[in-house]
DNA sequence: GAAAAAACGAGAGCACCGCTCTTGACTTGG
DNA sequence: CCAAGTCAAGAGCGGTGCTCTCGTTTTTTC
C-alpha cells in the first residue's frame, strides 16, 4: 500500500526513471531522430532487448517524453506568469510569453517535439492531448480575467468574427470562459503570433536575420497584446 | 553547346529527375523520415549503391527537395498574389496568405521540411537560403508598396520599436525597401502570425478544436492586416 | 580507328537501427 | 519448498545509409 512494495518494484521504477532521463538527454543533444533505444541501453550497460521490459516500443518511450515535455513547458509558463499581480493583465500576458519562449529556447529539441513537425511514423496517442492544454490554459485565463475585469479594449476596427466557426468558438470557450466569439478569435490570433514567433526562432528561420531576439520578441508580443485588446495598466 | 550534348548526359539528367520525382512522392506520402534511398532505388529497379552516382548522400537529395520546395511554395504565393490589382494592398496580403496556406495544406510534409523542425542530423547548406526568400519577398513588396502609397495606418497605439534591434531592421529592409523600423517590426509580427497559424494547422495542433479552418484563417489574417496597418481600399 | 579515361550498375559488406524470440538465472508468493 | 512470474542476455530478422571493388560501357584523346 505504501509508495513501493517489493524490492523488485522499487528497482523497476528506478530503472524506468533512468531510461527516461537518459532518453531525454539524448533527445536534448541529438534531437528526436537521434533517439535510439540501443544507445540508451548501451549507456545503461544493458543489452538493447532489456529495454523492452520497460517500454514496449520506441514510440511508447517517445510518448512518455512528449507528455513530460508538455508538463515541463506548462509548468514553466505557469511559474513565469504566477508572480505577476492578477490585475496586471498585460504583464501576465508578457510574462507567460517570455516563459514559453525561454523554455523553448532552452529546450529546442523538446519544443520541436511538442510544436514542430510531427515525428515521422509516430501517431500521438490520446494521452498526450490532456497534457497539452496546460500552457494554453494559462493564456486563456489571462484573457478571461481581462474580459471579466472589463480591461479589454472593445472590438473597434477589428474585422467581424467568422460566423461559420461559431461551433469552434464554443469549443474554445472551455479555455476562455465567458468570452464572446469576437474575442475568442482575437485571442487565437494572438496565440498564433506567439507560437509562430517561437517557431521561427527555435527552428532557425531568424538566423542571420534577427539577432536581438529578446527585444524584438518583447515588441512583437506587445503588438499582439494591443491587437488582442490588452491595454497597459498604467 | 545545345541543351544536352552526349547521350550519357541526357540519360543522366533524366535519371536525376526521376530520382527526385520518386523521392518527392515518397516525401509526400511518408514524410521526411520515410525518405529512403534504398526505397527510391528499389522503385527504379536499381541497386541502392547506384543512386550514389547521382546524389552523393541522402542529405544532398534532401537539399534538392528543400530547394525545390521553397521554389514551389514561392511560386504558389507569387501566383496567388499576382492577379490582385497593385493598389489593393489588403487584397494582395490576403491573397498571398491564402496562397501560402493552400500550398502548405496541400503539401504538408514538404511544408514541414521548409518551416517545421529541422531534420535531425541535417544541416541546411547555403544553397537553400537563396531559395527561401521568395515567399517573404512577395510579402515584403506588399508592405513596401502600401507604405509608398501612404496606405498604411500610422503607428498610433502600437508600442515603440525595439531600439536594440536597429541593425536587424536594417537587414530586413532589404525585403521591405523604404520602411521605417516601426513598420518593419509590425510586418515581422504579421508574418509570425501567418506562419504561426499555418504551423498550428499543418502540424495538427488545431485537430478537434478548430474545424472551419478557412474562415478562421481568413479572419486571423484580416486581424493581422489591421495590426500591420493595411486598411481596406473601399 | 584504336587506346586511354571516365562514368556506370551491380554486388558484397560494414555498422547501425527497431523489434522478436528463446534461454537460463533470479525473485516472489502460496 | 516449489511453482509462477520477472528479468537480462543473446541470437537473429529485415531495414537503413554508406563504402569499396569489379566488370562493362560510353566518352574522350591521340
Amino acid at each position: 500500500m505504501t509508495a513501493s512494495r517489493t524490492a523488485r518494484e522499487r528497482v523497476r521504477a528506478e530503472l524506468t526513471r533512468e531510461i527516461t532521463d537518459i532518453a531525454r538527454r539524448q533527445l536534448a543533444t541529438e534531437g528526436a531522430g537521434g533517439l535510439s533505444l540501443r544507445a540508451v541501453a548501451r549507456e545503461m550497460g544493458m543489452v538493447s532487448s532489456a529495454i523492452y521490459r520497460y517500454f514496449p516500443s520506441r514510440d511508447d518511450l517517445l510518448t512518455r517524453l512528449i507528455i513530460d515535455g508538455y508538463n515541463a513547458l506548462g509548468e514553466a509558463v505557469e511559474q513565469a506568469e504566477a508572480p505577476v499581480p492578477r490585475g496586471d493583465h498585460l504583464g501576465r500576458w508578457l510574462a507567460a510569453c517570455h516563459g514559453l519562449r525561454d523554455w523553448a529556447v532552452a529546450h529546442p529539441h523538446e519544443y520541436a517535439l511538442l510544436y514542430g513537425s510531427p515525428v515521422p511514423g509516430y501517431q500521438a496517442p490520446v494521452e498526450t492531448v490532456a497534457a497539452r492544454a496546460r500552457d494554453v490554459t494559462v493564456l486563456g485565463a489571462i484573457v478571461s480575467d481581462a474580459h471579466a475585469a472589463a480591461a479589454l479594449r472593445p472590438a473597434g476596427d477589428t474585422p467581424p468574427p467568422p460566423a461559420e466557426a461559431a461551433a469552434d468558438a464554443g469549443n474554445l470557450r472551455g479555455l476562455m470562459p465567458g468570452l464572446p466569439d469576437e474575442l475568442v478569435w482575437r485571442a487565437i490570433t494572438a496565440w498564433a503570433t506567439l507560437y509562430g514567433w517561437v517557431n521561427l526562432e527555435v527552428f532557425g528561420q531568424l538566423n542571420n536575420t534577427v539577432e536581438a531576439r529578446q527585444p524584438v520578441f518583447e515588441h512583437a508580443m506587445r503588438v499582439a497584446a494591443t491587437t488582442l485588446g490588452l491595454v497597459s495598466t498604467e
